[in-house]
DNA sequence: TCTATTTTTTCGAGCCTCGAAAAAATACTG
DNA sequence: CAGTATTTTTTCGAGGCTCGAAAAAATAGA
């Protein structure tokens, strides 16, 4: 069952904790890490110095402004740009693009790419995926010995080991374990996450006062996905990436959703049935394949305009959505929810139907004091999602166990 | 943010380490105990022999049967019953029951007795709480001090921080902090739970090998109640107790619930659901108070022998539940699911719709595979849940920390 | 009685964190 | 401009903890 501390997990956990405050809040001191991780400055001391020998951390020159005070000017720790590097590939509908970013978070090189993910065969499907890995990896720039973990986020389901796709709607073929086709591929550690999960890490980095212990990311987009933070942790299904907020049952044998089944949040709030809705083509209309972001534009122009069938269909949507958020709400209890994505852009359309429906609903008590935020793009968070997965992995699996850890290989079996 | 790991910490973890894996297996010896910990020998052996002299673990004469091993035979460690004692308090509909668990998990002592809980003032509840517990502990049989942790089970919402009732459908009244009253009145720390997490909790003390990291307890009983472990932890709303699943939304709009919602999963399948559609009263029916035990095995009785409202009034409920757990299984993957309470013992009438129902949705896709367990009796396993609680409490807070943490004015200071 | 085997304890070595004190680096003061 | 106050960072010895190896303990078989 749950194993105990060993004496060397020690040192070990209280580098990550260095590390990981060095990494939340940019420039610290050696006194400002004592203070927040509740260590010793003896500890902080010794620590630090290891990492800035081994070259994990540098120090800056006394921070910026404002050290009018007295006293020894406090040095500011940073991560070492060249300490590590990873790559971040992310793959939606008809839409790949990879980037290259150095261990502080910056983006050191990218590329983008159209493609037709809905016809594609399996194997030139994860022939692209690999093509424009290996472009980015032959950059003559690039040390590419510094790529130390490769994270792919995908729409659709993944597994809770973050290894394999288990299925997309952006594909027909399923249970592609992209995790491993990478490695074996370059030999570089690879993970493959949930798109929505990806965003839901990357709002907590961007707004961490907002998004903090508990919060939830709705990307409302072609299909209606969701990532969650509950207690400052990533929620997670128990064998998949899970949190299909999309597919709880809105209205029982209800409108005909993408996934085959019926009365889905998502076969009433997708683009897709949005489009279905205001077009007047009936619940048991194929849902369409795409929709692109200029239609809904103006779907979303049209309904500001006058009453109709297009406002009606928003209004669907947020009567959707907020019995959704209502009940989940009652599993989890409210929290700060983020509206992604473009239709996002048209949340003034669905927030008064949705707000009316959460009222209605245990989980929606105070549902006036239920905050909602905006954000129409969604490829950015994801990809920042992304980098900051894998960055906080190469922190805690790679740099945290330190130097002897690490060529355990070469000591005691040389002799 | 988070914390660094202290050098004294390390002792007290594995202190924890070991008290649990006593109270896990019963009767280990050190070597199984070094073996599921992954610690070694000598620690173990330090660590014992301290629990030993404080008198929180005892010896037993070499383990039962089957020592027809050579080699020094094994010796057994377990929990000495007497190194502390806890109560548990179970209050649910007209119910109030009390118990005295020693160390090791016996029942010492109870005492149980009916009450008007729905027009009860809150000054005579709480009354009644507090004079049951003092009643037990003037028992002249048993050593007051030793009790180190009263844990209060009520069926209703309570606080995160486990101090408070916030709402309950036993009693009108709302926000009792029962934990803090308790405290107050009795200078012993108190604990206040939802019912169904502990029976979640039980489940997973009675049969590891079913209930390990990711299962679901549902009470059905005149509510709809539900306990939650996911990750081999209880799951809990981020303010409250939550997974309220018995307020998801089944049909927007729908039956009328005894919360004074419409359309709650609750609304179909409590008991008094089932009652008003076997009466066939009308989805707008005020709920009644209380369904008998009796009553509602009538109704399954009759619903066995002949088609008519009472089946139909079972199937709704089926439905209700498998629409609910098919939202439910879309957020966390589906999970085996005990079903706890007296409609439990009708769960041959409930379950064809219930799987006919989540057949239909998302999550479940593998419906066949989804095991269902049934249990008729919700008390016994709410005051073990209670139990095991207060004890992981007593072995975590108290004991893990070890003498000197606790009598720190005794040990140095003398000197 | 002796030997093989398994469990448990003992003991010294090696780390790690901590507190106190020292060292370093700056702003203020006259 | 030298001296003092103040704050940050490093150094150093002390105390604890876990570990591995070896010893001790306890039993079954020969």
């Amino acid at each position: 069952m749950s194993v105990g501390i060993r004496h060397d997990d020690l040192r070990r956990r209280n580098r990550a904790m260095v590390i990981a405050a060095v990494r939340r809040a940019g420039q610290p001191s050696r006194t400002e890490i004592a203070a927040t991780t509740s260590l010793s400055h003896s500890t902080i001391s010794a620590i630090s110095s290891d990492l800035i020998v081994e070259g994990i951390l540098t120090e800056s020159k006394p921070s910026e402004a404002g050290s009018l005070k007295r006293g020894r000017p406090q040095v500011g720790l940073g991560l070492n740009p060249e300490a590590a590097a990873v790559m971040t590939v992310v793959l939606s509908l008809n839409f790949l693009s990879v980037a290259v970013i150095d261990y502080a978070g910056q983006v050191i090189s990218e590329e983008q790419r159209r493609l037709d993910t809905l016809t594609m065969s399996r194997e030139s499907l994860i022939g692209e995926c690999t093509a424009i890995v290996r472009r980015r990896l032959e950059d003559p720039d690039l040390d590419v010995r510094s790529i130390a973990r490769i994270a792919l986020a995908i729409q659709g389901i993944t597994d809770t080991r973050a290894r394999a796709m288990l299925w997309s709607p952006i594909t027909p073929h399923t249970d592609i374990a992209f995790a491993d086709i990478f490695e074996d591929e370059f030999g570089i550690p690879a993970i493959m996450e949930n798109d929505c999960n990806m965003m839901a890490v990357a709002l907590r980095w961007r707004d961490p006062d907002r998004y903090r212990d508990d919060f939830i990311a709705i990307l409302l987009s072609h299909g209606i996905g969701m990532g969650l933070v509950l207690k400052g942790e990533l929620f997670t299904g128990t064998h998949s990436s899970g949190g299909e907020f999309g597919h709880m049952i809105h209205r029982p044998n209800g409108a005909l959703c993408r996934c085959g089944r019926r009365g889905c949040v998502e076969a009433y709030a997708g683009n897709y049935a949005i489009w279905r809705n205001a077009r007047q083509m009936g619940e048991d209309a194929e849902p369409v394949a795409d929709v692109s972001d200029a239609d809904m534009r103006a779907l979303a122009a049209a309904a500001r305009e006058r009453e109709g069938p297009e406002r009606e269909a928003y209004r669907k949507a947020g009567e959707a959505l907020g019995y959704g958020l209502g009940s989940l709400f009652a599993l989890i209890d409210p929290a700060p929810v983020a509206m992604v994505g473009v239709s996002a852009a048209a949340f003034d359309l669905i927030e008064p139907a949705l707000r009316q429906a959460i009222a209605q609903t245990a989980g929606g008590q105070h549902s006036k004091s239920i905050s909602f935020d905006t954000e129409p793009n969604e490829l950015p968070l994801i990809r920042e999602g992304c980098a900051m997965r894998a960055l906080i992995f190469v922190d805690q699996e790679i740099f945290a166990p330190g130097v002897q850890a690490r060529s355990g290989f070469g000591g005691k079996n040389v002799a």
